[in-house]
DNA sequence: TGAATACATGCTCATATACTCATTTACTCG
DNA sequence: CGAGTAAATGAGTATATGAGCATGTATTCA
């Protein structure tokens, strides 16, 4: 109960819909996402943390990446619960789905070539 | 998606997946529901319009009582959702169903004598 | 070592939610 | 009508949540 109670608040968000939708079709880097999503970092990040903590989603080093997907355990349960709503393709979604399919295709011997540092770097005058 | 976060927020709580967990097995008028799980009127009735809210309960009135369950169109998603997380069969649900079932064979001629002010007046000595 | 980078977290604000008490509303019956 | 009952709602309070900014942490590389 507490389980499910749980795992219905991480739902109840919908950039947090938007991540499992994501999710579910593969592994993504922070930064690709909050590319993608346009959300910022440090609120994108506390998403993934809503979704970790309530056993959706697992994540994985790799050097200075983290990859985050839907954990193997929930895909069925999420699968399952998705599906009795229709599956939750709205434009939104479409349109994150096209983003992040760019991202994959930039991606360079599999890993991601993005970074969030533009935020602080552009502080010293990134164009510079 | 609105939609979807809206039925998620409705289930992420635990006084209303109980009502819910109830509300799938029959039809249940609010001092029933209210004596049966233990939840002040007030907060229960909140609940309720919560619940009502996200289109997953419909009411009926008849007379001074109020008679809720799942609503027809939200049965069979719900049924698809909390049979994706096992059913939501807890402790605390089987209790609230027994009780349930009691206040069902108090009926008399299908209609609910209990009465929310009789509980509250019961609650502390019966004999008052 | 230290700079750069990717991600996480502390802090603060605004808003949302849950709970309770008291009252109001909706209805029935005398 | 007014009394009585079931349910809904307004007001007040406590707590939870989400957003954004600045900063902390982990890792790579020169």
């Amino acid at each position: 109960m507490e389980n499910a109670v749980r795992l219905f608040k991480a739902l109840a968000d919908e950039t947090r819909l938007r991540l499992v939708k994501a999710l579910m079709q593969g592994e993504f880097c922070v930064c690709e996402l909050v590319d993608a999503l346009e959300v910022e970092q440090s609120n994108l990040s506390r998403h993934l943390a809503v979704l970790k903590n309530a056993g959706l989603v697992s994540d994985r080093r790799e050097g200075l990446w983290v990859y985050y997907t839907v954990d193997r355990e929930a895909r069925e349960q999420l699968r399952g619960i998705l599906a009795s709503l229709g599956g939750l393709d709205t434009h939104r979604t479409r349109v994150d789905w096209e983003r992040l399919q760019q991202r994959l295709q930039m991606r360079v011997g599999g890993k991601c070539p993005l970074g969030t540092g533009k935020l602080r770097a552009s502080r010293k005058g990134r164009g510079g």
